[in-house]
DNA sequence: TACTTTAAATTACACTGGTTAGTGTAAGAT
DNA sequence: ATCTTACACTAACCAGTGTAATTTAAAGTA
């Protein structure tokens, strides 16, 4: 028996881009396999061919934009930068994440199938978990180098991310990207704010 | 010509709360007429002497939303309460909204409906910033009064919300209601995180 | 108070027109 | 031999309408 296979991924890879730029544009219940296919220059067999329903396809763009919300740099510590140099290097690395208008398109679908499919919700949860010690470990050496007095460092990673968020995450989410010179300004106040408790000096 | 209306307020309540109810539990989408009518006790051609459309139910559902995120009264200054005791009591009143379940499912709904209706999320920003202000007039009060070093009290605000909601807020809309121990250990935290840097001594 | 009248509100139910997830198949492409 | 396509097809679902019958309660009547 000789077996014969073939590479399909390019056709998988443009059924997926399809998917999740429709997803992006009219949200997942109300994208239909037959206009997927259409856009993907496929047929909707095809389609099938390579997911067997609609729900895997949600579930691939949600892996992927976990790939993608997370495979960012993390932060890590220079003690030959400022600590504000740092956590500002470090917010606009983050920051990127929702400038780009499909990376932002592709949160908002993810957060509403978060909403409608909890057992999802959960795995990001704790993807996000495991992924986000980087900044905890970051204060810590920051603390040991006498840089910062942090004395509960889970704690105060948590205050930098809701700072961090309740700007330059959700409002991108619900209203749209943040204008620039806002966006500086207000970056600027909350590392001032999260150095006023935390800043060793 | 003698005219007779009757009320029929209940009739409109109970079609309007079986179909929030089943919004919560299936989403808008999926959320059929014909489920909302059986919930509702009622038959599908009175709901739609009610509500000449679906879109129309989301809107009654976004309203309610609207006036429930913000009846809960606002923050008043009292010059003879702590500050800590202000901000702290604040935060407890705002925190009781992501505690109610109900009120909780709504908002999801409502924050799935933004995102794929942008004109209704609009709506809600021009709404809230209109609301928001309540906080903005106490923290100038707190700074007349000499208990507050507050320069820019917009951004001041803006910092508070961003520290409330990243755990009081988002978390619960995605994860669930907050554990009461760990709600009252960030509380603190994020209180004498801000004091730290707009407190007066 | 009790009763009748009457228009408004509600119901049951059938029906239309449209959409869509998913399948089967045979022919064609690589 | 495997992948892909075109296309026809099913079975279900659903928003919204039309209508005639039935129930409800406000207003008029005794």
């Amino acid at each position: 028996m000789v077996r014969k296979k073939r590479d399909t991924s390019a056709k998988r890879e443009s059924i997926l881009d399809a998917a999740i730029d429709a997803f992006i544009e009219f949200g997942f219940e109300k994208t239909s396999m037959d206009l997927i296919a259409e856009r993907a220059n496929s047929s909707k067999r095809t389609v099938y061919n390579h997911f067997s329903n609609k729900e895997l396809l949600i579930e691939e763009a949600f892996n992927r934009f976990l790939r993608g919300a997370f495979e960012s740099k993390n932060i890590e510590y220079d003690p030959g930068k400022s600590i504000e140099e740092q956590l500002s290097d470090f917010a606009d690395t983050k920051m990127t994440l929702t400038e780009d208008s499909r990376q932002l398109g592709l949160m908002r679908v993810t957060l509403c199938a978060f909403i409608t499919h909890p057992q999802m919700a959960e795995r990001a949860v704790l993807f996000s978990d495991s992924q986000e010690d980087g900044l905890v470990k970051w204060l810590k050496e920051a603390t040991l180098d006498g840089r910062l007095k942090v004395d509960n460092p889970e704690l105060a990673a948590e205050s930098f991310w809701s700072l961090f968020a309740g700007t330059f995450f959700w409002p991108p989410i619900i209203r749209g990207p943040v204008e620039r010179e806002k966006g500086e300004e207000f970056k600027a106040e909350f590392i001032q704010l999260f150095l006023a408790r935390y800043g060793s000096e």
